[in-house]
DNA sequence: ACGACTGATTTGTGATCACAAGATCACAAA
DNA sequence: TTTGTGATCTTGTGATCACAAATCAGTCGT
């Protein structure tokens, strides 16, 4: 019997409790795409010296969730159109693995979970003023739970660091436009997904997984609001985004 | 027009050579899988201090490359049998994706280099005594061009990291049975995969790369090399490899 | 009033130092 | 010969220092 996931053996170094806390951040959007960071600003926020946060810039450079502009300067890389269809079809092929083969080992338990995930996103996303946060988190538990059950511990990180990459772009599109957002057809792709699930029906379960990414994306490119964003290439000014300054956190 | 690849703006700081060059020792299989590293040997080697190496070395963790054991220390990680396994299902999913995106797009010069791989590849591979080494080169060159050709740079630099997962398995396995090995049927796959992308049929196209892919999967796993090792998790002795000592390069 | 230049400050990068945790090795006891 | 034990060395980690380049503010010139 295989452990879990092996990788999560605690190295307790402070360079990554510097790098997962980021991460986070980064993944709720809690910090604004396009911001500029600050390695000693960072530094002092977390009240370490500026190497371990180095250390995990650095890695979160690598992983494509910070792009380092050509003034040396990291910033929170928001994917341009382009990048961002890109992607999409990169999630596309991985997500839709991952749920092929989570498919056929889906533990009743975990089914459950999905379920309940299923009906509060629907619930969420019916009311009349949806909390965006809160739908955004309710998607992201019942995807990863179905990544997760298909224990491929590195396709799983692939996905995450698609994730990572993918949620400035969300976060964007939440708040430019706040209102009269939620009426994408998530809620028949989800209800598609559980049902292929539970009948252990990969390939549907798959195609199911697939348009539910597919239709997102396509309502965000939709909104055009990566259309005025890059950051992938070249010095930005200041005048690229609001909120342009160093974030204090 | 877009630029091909816009991330390969030159940084040109010690840590980026650092890490190419320890990357491109990687992906040949200069460094034997299970090598232990350290970050003073490699700084010596480099002519550097420890910090461009360090940085480096970081990166390359995330990516997967290296791995860093209970102990601190670093070592070329080397996939255990599960581990290749799931490599290989991630790899069909993303450079068949490739593929398919490449098919589409390949100009008819690209065609003719990818034509004059195959044959090269076939030529070395059917001699009595074929030379490891250029096989994989070949056999690699052949690859990227197509997936080059795709335009896809995020998924570009995932096929890359999971090739450099990947090339300690390849490494071990040439090295440990040195003769007799090329007697798998990448021929045939090469040769319909060549003949799909001239037709323009992506489908065939995909299917071709990936029975490529899963038919040197499978032989790798064959042979059993990797059950012998596991750099995953866990301190790993002196006995668990040979030429376990620090590497002089 | 507006643009160019200059000095001060900030920022990333690399080197060096300090320290704690393992690893290694020698030596002595069984 | 083998095993336990201590000293010594090695190694990764974090902090601090030094430096060059870029940014910014303020001033001067037109």
């Amino acid at each position: 019997m295989t452990t879990r996931f092996q990788d999560s053996i605690k190295r307790n170094t402070l360079a990554d409790t510097v790098h997962v806390k980021l991460r986070g951040l980064l993944i709720t959007g809690a910090i604004a795409p396009g911001e500029k960071l600050t390695l000693r600003g960072l530094a002092e926020q977390f009240g370490t010296s500026v190497m371990p946060v180095r250390e995990a810039v650095s890695r979160l450079c690598a992983e494509g969730a910070l792009t380092v502009l050509a003034n040396r300067t990291v910033c929170v890389s928001c994917p341009n159109a382009a990048v961002f269809a890109e992607l999409v079809k990169i999630r596309c092929a991985l997500e839709g693995l991952a749920t092929e083969v989570a498919c056929k080992q889906l533990s009743l338990n975990k089914l459950q979970r999905i379920r309940q995930a299923v009906l509060r996103f629907e619930q969420q996303g019916t009311k009349p003023r949806p909390n965006p946060t809160l739908l955004s988190r309710t998607n992201r538990d019942l995807h990863f739970t179905i990544y997760r059950a298909a224990q491929m511990p590195r396709l799983f990180d692939l996905i995450e660091g698609l994730w990572v990459q993918v949620a400035p772009a969300i976060s964007l599109t939440l708040r430019h436009a706040t209102r009269g957002i939620i009426q994408w057809d998530s809620f028949e792709h989800h209800a598609r997904l559980l049902d292929s699930l539970m009948n252990r029906d990969p390939v549907r379960a798959k195609q199911a997984v697939i348009a539910d990414i597919r239709s997102t994306g396509a309502f965000i490119l939709k909104t055009g609001v990566l259309d005025t964003v890059d950051t992938t290439m070249g010095p930005i000014t200041a005048q690229t985004l609001r909120t342009p300054r160093v974030r204090r956190l």
